[in-house]
DNA sequence: AGCACGCCGACT
DNA sequence: GTCGGCGTGCTC
């Protein structure tokens, strides 16, 4: 037989099957050493064959390493599936293990358990002590009761020494056994609830309807959750498996513990907190069987369950769904392979889901469940929009209009809590006239221009077009055109210096450093610790908090002008979670909107809740100005450390991939330019950008990769990005 | 990635 | 004369 080996080495080079023979017999899966030039290297053993057609001299396989497959038949096979999308195989393979695995860096844990020796009678044993020997009698009628007990246990409640003697005796005997240590998680009560008709319905339709792929479109509160712990239970029954996966910043202990109240130990948790002892164990009990639920962030989507029954992916929009770096993966398609392989379901769910996904529901791809009533019938809260032009005018120019204001000293007065919303995120600024409120966009792309100081330009990120800065707005004439920046510490205090007697809560990535602090200032809020919570969009999601009655959005506009072709789509998730944090026990909520352009339809069909309005217009101007879910925009990043030549490699990339368009019809255009941020870490940046018409990617995406990487240029390092979430 | 081989500058 | 710089080539 010969095996065929990836080598455990992250490089190009070496990314491809190595033949080996093995003196013994291995399984396909299996981690093994090989012999590799003069040194010894971990491997994955990807397939077997009978004969190899290198004319290399072939070397036997040293060892195996776990004596099991550690990658089963079904992650190979997707491996096979994610290298079709110019990954590497190791760094796919890699993914599917605990990273601890590789190198032996972790062990199974174990410990001592006690047995008693039965073919002794309880008078026996005893008649076996010496007299007056108190904790040995305790032990032994302890252990006569139980049969079997932890060795830590009975030498905290006696001592060891009595246990030693014991063992000794004959009348216990001692065994190491493996242990699993599983994960800490808040204790909660099962709650027993009464599906409401919608939601059976859902469920009923994912059950039964004989369709595999689901858009689960439900507002906020609409009890997605209870559905979901619903089809996973059906699929548990049927001796399935099924993956959850949430938002990393949702997957807090309440959310845990919801989950382990309902399904016990079968649930494995996989999150950023675990020790590497922890995710070695929870993995091993996914990998045997023992748990068949993973609940976890986006890479659980590798866990390795046979069988598996459901995939569900909470917050669908969310943007921790892609993968920023390293093996670039979009979890989405990983999932649908996942499905695809197992005919399992696959649920989406989402409040406001992506306009790709949406997209896909409209076309038949998912069958579209939407959920419009609330658990509790409650309305959504009001929305109000403040025009920040008019305060302006009318000589407010601090960063709080006078209706939020007067809605936030009501709140305190009440006695109940506000949280402010600043959406900072995205430096990358776009400049907007002070009176109108008007912000340039590029003439081809319907996105934001970005200025740029060095040159003073306004340059768009995905074409390249440049043009000069405007000192006077074109439509008002009005001769203060700026970037507006106001930061969350600012906020904190003028909200400090209005309302003294007010606590205030930050919570920001500055406030946020370790990973467990921004639970720590969810929970302080929660416990009324602070009247006032300010922060950026983590406070978007997360918690419920009862007491919440104000929402504000400072300038709900920074997300929706950033240069994006996402930055409709953004905003109005972004207002419509954000709003979804007011009111949410009995008492009403209110939310009030700072903007520049309160006509802009985005605010105007945010207010109303109103998705599907907001999904028809977006989707057209999608269309028409050529952005996904119609096109896949594909950008190479060119990055080397002499601009020359960094230059000269992206022009010669445009100009292979720019004579692609006259052969096949899949590329729309191409532009090559440099990165808008030119230079960082001392690196040079270019990018070339190109728009691939969705139905032709099959034909045109490995040409891409191919000319991608057929360009090798010494010191210059090409990263292939599809629709990148941001530009930089 | 590493670890070899291989061909040109400043040291005992 | 030799130690050693890191350029490039190979690993079943």
């Amino acid at each position: 037989m010969v095996y065929e080996v990836i080598v455990d080495i992250s490089n190009s080079e070496v990314d491809k099957v190595f033949d080996y023979h093995a003196p013994f017999p291995v399984e396909v899966g299996e981690r093994v050493l090989v012999p590799f030039g003069r040194r010894q290297l971990e491997g994955y053993v990807i397939g077997v064959k009978e004969k190899s057609d290198t004319h290399f001299e072939i070397k036997d396989i040293i060892m195996r390493l776990d004596g099991t497959p550690a990658i089963i038949p079904e992650m190979l096979s997707l491996a096979k599936f994610m290298i079709k999308k110019n990954l590497r195989y190791v760094d796919c393979l890699r993914l599917f293990i605990p990273s601890k695995l590789r190198g032996g860096r972790v062990k199974i844990a174990t410990e001592n358990h006690l047995y008693y020796n039965t073919s002794l009678t309880l008078e026996d044993a005893l008649a076996m002590l010496k007299k007056g020997a108190k904790a040995q009698e305790g032990i032994v009628r302890r252990m006569y009761e139980v049969g079997e007990e932890k060795e830590s246990v009975i030498n905290q409640e006696f001592n060891a020494q009595a246990v030693k003697t014991l063992i000794e005796k004959g009348i216990l005997t001692r065994s190491t056994i493996e242990r699993d240590r599983i994960p800490k998680g808040m204790e909660i009560a099962r709650k027993v609830v009464t599906l409401t008709s919608e939601q059976q319905n859902a469920v009923d339709i994912i059950n039964n309807s004989g369709k595999n792929t689901f858009l689960l479109h439900g507002v906020t509160g609409s009890g997605k959750t209870e559905i979901y712990m619903n089809i996973i239970e059906s699929v548990l029954k049927e001796g399935k498996t099924a993956i959850m996966l949430v938002p990393e910043i949702s997957l807090t202990p309440q959310m845990l513990g919801v989950f382990r109240a309902r399904f016990g130990d079968e649930v494995s948790v996989l999150h950023s907190g675990l020790s590497d002892g922890e995710r070695y164990d929870e993995w091993r009990r996914l990998r045997s069987g023992k748990a068949r639920v993973a609940l976890g962030a986006r890479s659980a989507i590798f866990a390795p369950v046979s069988n598996l029954g459901a995939i569900i992916i909470d917050e669908e929009h969310d943007t921790s769904y892609v993968s920023d770096r390293n093996p670039r993966y979009f979890t989405v398609d990983i999932a649908e392979e996942r499905a695809r392989y197992n005919d399992a379901k696959l649920i989406l769910g989402s409040a406001t889901p992506s306009i790709e996904t949406y997209y896909k529901a409209k076309q038949g791809k998912y069958h579209l469940i939407t959920l419009r009533n609330r658990v509790n019938d409650k309305k959504m809260p009001e929305i109000e929009t403040v025009d920040m032009k008019k305060e302006i005018r009318r000589g407010n120019v601090s960063v709080f209009s006078a209706p939020l204001l007067s809605a936030l000293d009501e709140t305190l007065q009440e006695g109940n809590q506000a949280m402010i919303f600043l959406n900072r995120r995205g430096y990358v600024s776009f400049v907007r006239c002070r009176s109108c409120g008007y912000v340039p966009k590029c003439p081809h792309c319907e996105v934001s221009l970005t200025h740029h100081k060095e040159d003073n330009t306004l340059r768009c990120h995905y074409c390249g077009s440049k043009f000069k800065m405007i000192s006077e707005c074109p439509i008002c004439g009005y001769q203060d055109m700026r970037q507006g920046k106001v930061g969350t510490e600012k906020i904190v205090a003028e909200l400090n210096r209005i309302f003294p007697q007010a606590r205030v809560l930050r919570m920001d990535n500055d406030t946020t450093t370790t990973k467990d602090s921004y639970i720590k200032i969810l929970s302080a809020f929660n416990n009324r610790e602070a009247d006032i919570l300010v922060g950026t969009q983590m406070i978007a999601k997360g918690h419920d908090f009862a007491n919440v009655t104000l929402v504000g959005i400072i300038d709900a506009d920074i997300s929706l002008f950033v240069s994006d072709f996402r930055a409709n789509e953004r905003t109005f998730q972004l207002i419509t979670q954000v709003a979804g944090r007011a009111g949410r026990d009995n008492k009403p909520g209110r939310v009030i909107m700072q903007t520049f352009t309160p006509k802009h339809d985005v605010y105007r069909f945010a207010k109303n809740y109103d998705y599907e309005g907001f999904f028809d217009k977006e989707i057209n101007t999608r269309e028409t100005t050529k952005f996904p879910p119609f096109t896949k925009i594909v950008r190479l990043l060119v990055q080397g450390d002499e601009e020359q030549v960094t230059a000269s490699t992206a022009r010669m990339l445009y100009e292979k991939l720019a004579v692609l368009p006259p052969r096949k019809k899949g590329v729309i255009r191409v532009q090559v330019m440099r990165a808008p941020i030119k230079r960082i870490e001392d690196k040079y940046r270019f990018q070339v950008v190109i728009w691939v018409d969705a139905k032709r990617e099959d034909d045109v995406m490995p040409e891409i990769y191919e000319i991608g990487q057929s360009i090798q240029t010494k010191g210059v390092v090409i990263f292939t990005e599809i629709n990148p979430q941001q530009m930089l």
